[in-house]
DNA sequence: GTTACCGAGTCCAGAATCTGGACCTACTGT
DNA sequence: ACAGTAGGTCCAGATTCTGGACTCGGTAAC
């Protein structure tokens, strides 16, 4: 059980300030790590299987044997991810049945704002990943009727979001 | 080199029809694992560290040795995942200096096509990661002035796409 | 009541990956 | 001549993943 939300290896930004010059493997030039929630979120979610488990739930497979079915992944590792999403509040583990003891996993609230991570991965599978003509292997349909189609927009002007229409501010600090 | 577009262990569907019982070491109940965009694109950018490295390059750093720096990625594999990213048509390598030779990394369509990926696990991170008050390490701002908090709707209605807001089509096959 | 099966894991050894250095090859700058 | 930059590669040791086999508790079928 490595500590989920440990993020060692991430370390503070104000460097690049004093210019002091101890030998180093490779003496670094101008940057640490960068301090980023995109790759905090991965040390969470990015493990292999993680997101897939994620699915799983929101598909409604809630039990060990069934994901481990649906997922194809070593059961071994499933109970890992498992334990570590559990541990970060992703999932909850709720017990359905005692005698014998018998669990099923739930989404959290932070487990269900996962779903928008899901949607851009699948909707970027289905653009770029399908071969030929093939169809989407999973389609959604949303509330209102129609065939969702996920698209990220900016939620202050709902114009799309995609590349090139943002960029970071400069902070002070 | 591992065959990046292998998909190897997804399997077809259409199985949960016959009712064979060779022995196996489970004798598998009723599902093969899910062909699922999610989980192919999973096996593209799913790797530790590639997605950072995807980051990095929509924040202007194309350089071997400043991602090196900025991701705090061991530089042997960052050196695996470009070359699958290369590989997978994510990135392209360009030259842009001989003598000595030197390279930079750019996104091709499908690389930017992934800013929907990087914005929303983003977004999670800021939402479910940050302690206590502190603010996110990273602010960007649209196009439209206003900072961006990115937001999957649903193309059609515009509807935010939250979870339980659609649902999975049964399709005949 | 014995055999079969399910569910939810654990245990394990071998295979595959990751990791942090050190090192290499070409230059350029001083 | 020497340091520094850039873009890697090489390597051995540490970590993870993997697929089976196996457990434990219980129910269902013969």
């Amino acid at each position: 059980m490595r500590p989920v939300f440990g993020l060692s290896g991430i370390v503070g930004v104000m460097d690049a300030v004093a210019g002091q010059s101890e030998r180093e493997a490779r003496p670094r030039a101008s940057a640490q790590p960068r301090v980023c929630s995109i790759a905090k979120t991965l040390e969470v979610v990015g493990e292999k299987w993680a997101l897939l488990a994620i699915r799983e739930v929101f598909l409604g497979d809630r039990r060990f044997d069934e994901m481990v079915r649906r997922i194809g992944a070593p059961r071994d590792t499933l109970a890992a991810r498992l334990r570590v999403l559990v541990a970060s509040g992703i999932l909850e583990r709720r017990q359905y049945s005692e005698h014998p003891a018998r669990f099923e996993y739930h989404l959290t609230q932070a487990g269900r704002d996962l779903y928008p991570v899901i949607l851009t991965l699948m909707r970027w599978g289905d653009t770029y990943l399908l071969t030929d003509g093939e169809e989407p292997p999973m389609v959604l349909e949303h509330n209102c009727g129609h065939r969702l189609t996920p698209q990220v927009v900016c939620a202050a002007c709902g114009e799309p979001a995609v590349a090139g229409t943002a960029r970071p501010i400069r902070r002070a600090g």
